[in-house]
DNA sequence: ACCTGAACACCGTTCAAGT
DNA sequence: ACCTGAACACCGTTCAAGT
């Protein structure tokens, strides 16, 4: 009844992806993930060659899929300084939807963590930069702004998702309200 | 030779502390404490109800030695302008250093993590919009802009402290001149 | 008052044997 | 080609017994 057929090491990275956004990093574990397969954990290493080779595929996984969502999301928007709004709007909304970027955040101690995370904050950073640069910033100032424009939401993000009700930006008039008063900070002085 | 005398819970509570700023809070393990402290793990439980208790033990020496250090290095500082760019650098410097904080942020899922880092976050955030505040901003305006100085170098140290090499800001004038840069955007528009 | 030593649970890993 | 089942290592936890 309940499953017929055997698995593939695509089945194990998925619930490996899954357990990731429900329990974090550590609920990536060989036996409980067998049981939820209706396995033993004996056969998880015909799959993988340990529980690490099984995380390694979860974050590739998650790398991938997240990078295209956020990619496509921003590709709608051609006006860069609406692009910049909707970077801070959808960074601090996701972050509280996105439960795996999260516990990855918190996990990021582990190995195989460390530089997927290095990568994808890389990324993010040096695309904000270009959009301070696109605005007609000089490359020198556009590294200053868009530095300090990614860590205040990256760090605005991770504080609101986890540590809720900490940041006290809710009591004016939201998140957008924010938003538009940290950029009309950040876009202060800009030329042109 | 080694040691004659009996151990203490806080002798355990010290070298936890200890194993937390090497290895991370994984390090807190009773085993190989137990080892490095010269006795059996059975006799961690004299003393400890269980692992849990000893982390919590280690959690709270750090955070009141932290608390402590960072207030006496800032109260010698009477100027609230002069009191920001001190906090702005040794935020980024000392995040390099304090290697059990760094551990501690890459470990904040746990759930005796979580509630301390929430007060430390909580205090520094509100120390820094009372700053602002001091300078002349409206209330409203000064947790604004303390929030994002507050993201802007909490985010900035942890990603220099985690992600070495990632941030841009040392192709120029280095950490002083990218903690002026960003002074002078957040405190444009300054009232009296 | 503090420690030992043996026992057990849990999870990662191996591997011979099954289908 | 994929899975079982038993074994072992490692670490957390318990507890009766030692000094």
């Amino acid at each position: 009844m309940t499953q017929e057929r055997r698995l593939t090491a695509e089945d194990w990275a998925e619930a490996a992806l899954e357990a990731l956004g429900e329990g974090g990093l550590s609920a990536i574990a060989v036996e409980p993930l067998a049981a939820r397969l209706g396995v033993t954990k004996g056969s998880f290493y015909w799959h993988f060659a340990n529980r690490e080779a099984l995380v390694a595929a979860a974050l590739a996984l998650w790398e991938q899929r997240s990078t295209e969502a956020k990619i496509a999301s921003l590709n709608a928007e051609p006006d860069p300084v609406a692009r910049i709004r909707l970077l801070f709007s959808q960074a601090i909304e996701l972050a509280g939807r996105d439960s795996a970027e999260i516990n990855l955040r918190a996990a990021s101690d582990n190995p195989l963590v460390q530089p997927l995370l290095r990568r994808v904050i890389q990324r993010r950073l040096w695309y904000t930069i270009d959009l301070f640069e696109q605005i007609g910033f000089s490359r020198e100032e556009a590294i200053r702004r868009g530095a300090m424009a990614f860590t205040a939401y990256g760090g605005q993000s991770e504080i609101t998702a986890r540590f809720p009700g900490i940041m006290p930006i809710d009591e004016g008039g939201g998140i957008g309200a924010y938003v538009d008063s940290v950029l009309e900070v950040l876009l202060s002085g800009r030329p042109g």
